[in-house]
DNA sequence: CGTGGGATTGATTGCTATCAAGATATGTGG
DNA sequence: CCACATATCTTGATAGCAATCAATCCCACG
């Protein structure tokens, strides 16, 4: 029923860097201050702060979950391997995003992670938590914040996995992984944003063959909704690809994505 | 390729009672803290305590979010609508749970919950949030559990949906939700619980048909793997079902689920 | 220029959805 | 406690979407 991804990708190895060494280029937003209160409080407290690169493993599902992540930059995938080798992509991590922190109760990691690309993670310990919290009280609504955005990207994967068609769910992915990438600040003159994933990527974060990705994207480009390939992906009939993905929703100005 | 859920089920009502003059039974096991902690907050701050009936809507997605819930006693689940009547169920709520939480940045929910059962919440509003997280340190590392506890299910659930056929799925399904059930105390002589689901709740949450989980959970049954139906669950073999879920993982003396 | 990862395309298989009809259960009013 | 109404569960036949299996093509790179 799925695809094997029989690859050995984990390369464990990353750069460690003395935090107080670290200037990282405000390339986001100044005006996002919700997102910001993460990466700056991580950056404060970090333990250390690591480089990845491309295809390195950030951590392992089932180890002891001694330290919790924040994307400071770059792109990682959250996963999980079966048995056999099929891969379940759980979630991309983009920069503000909390790796790792399952919630306390939880001694392991439910999922291993690693970096497409090369990428920058603050580093804490997970055992200082409750201390950093009655220090900063802001840092427990930017980390549920946090968490709420990855629970309601998760919830729309489900939907996409579940009930609709692989067509649709292409359609909607692309449409939610795009708003994302823009709330981080990147944009092109010509409405392009950059797009370091690959059709496998897709696949298993769909539940899908990167063959039928293939086909289904092909289809969505010769019908002139989207541009994709070569790290850049743009979005060329938002509203297009909003009636295939199945929710379009008209609204004032701005058309708004639901479900 | 999915089914549809025509029935109208939304009829939005509740019984509203003062917080003061509740008092509920603790029918949990008292060693859980972690679990309690959001329970006995929840209930201190509520504004009002609510009794829903079985089928009666708690919230619906697009509404301004403006209160957030714990669940005190009962089930809820939390699911989407497609415009064509699709259904994806997102999570059941179990006591302990919290509901309509997105985080802060939404102003809107992402969702819908309408029990299942008679279930009883606690409805705290989203503005005090962050009043109650100063004089509540503990509510944060709480909450953040909770939160966590979810993400992982919806985790659970996009693996099953995604990467494994129906009948792992529906096996991997019953096995992570009986161990929920448990945790929250329930436990009859014979090794059952309580199980309020019906087929159509499980298919939605896989992302099958009523139908197919119908003909899986006859198999299952027909290999002395499990019993389910009348509100009960069974698993009369726990270590059958694991190997057909494809989770088993030999440990110690009770084995332990993964994935 | 080879080399290898990724993208394409075609042919075929198969797991699940659909459509249809009954059989059981559960619940309600008299 | 019975009769009817509705919900849920079963089972069978058929259709369809996406997986599989297999080449081939393309392009970035050393």
């Amino acid at each position: 029923m799925v695809g094997l991804s029989l690859v050995t990708r984990q390369k464990r190895s990353s750069i460690v860097v003395d935090p107080r060494f670290v200037k990282i280029a405000p390339h986001h937003r100044e005006d996002n201050r919700e997102d910001n209160t993460v990466r700056d409080i991580a950056r404060h407290y970090a333990r250390d702060i690591r480089l990845l690169q491309s295809g390195n493993e950030l951590f392992a599902e089932g180890e002891a979950a001694e330290m919790f992540f924040v994307v400071l930059d770059g792109w990682l995938v959250q996963y999980r391997i079966l048995e056999d080798g099929r891969r379940q992509i759980l979630d991309f991590a983009l920069p503000g995003a909390v790796l790792g922190l399952s919630g306390g109760a939880a001694a392991r990691y439910g999922y291993s992670v690693e970096a497409i690309g090369t990428a920058t993670v603050a580093a804490l310990p997970t055992s200082s938590l409750s201390d950093i919290l009655s220090v900063e009280p802001e840092f427990a609504v930017a980390l549920l914040s946090s968490t709420g955005a990855a629970l309601e990207s998760a919830f729309d994967s489900l939907t996409d996995t579940g009930r609709r068609t692989a067509r649709e769910a292409v359609a909607h992915f692309l449409l939610r992984i795009e708003q994302r990438i823009r709330q981080d600040g990147d944009a092109a003159p010509d409405g392009a944003v950059e797009f370091p994933l690959i059709q496998e990527h897709i696949g298993d974060a769909l539940g899908l063959t990167a063959v039928h990705v293939c086909r289904t994207l092909r289809k969505l480009r010769s019908e002139g909704l989207v541009e994709v390939g070569r790290g850049k992906l743009r979005i060329t009939n938002r509203r297009g690809l909003a009636l295939t993905a199945g929710v379009f929703h008209e609204q004032a100005a701005k058309p708004r994505l639901a479900c």
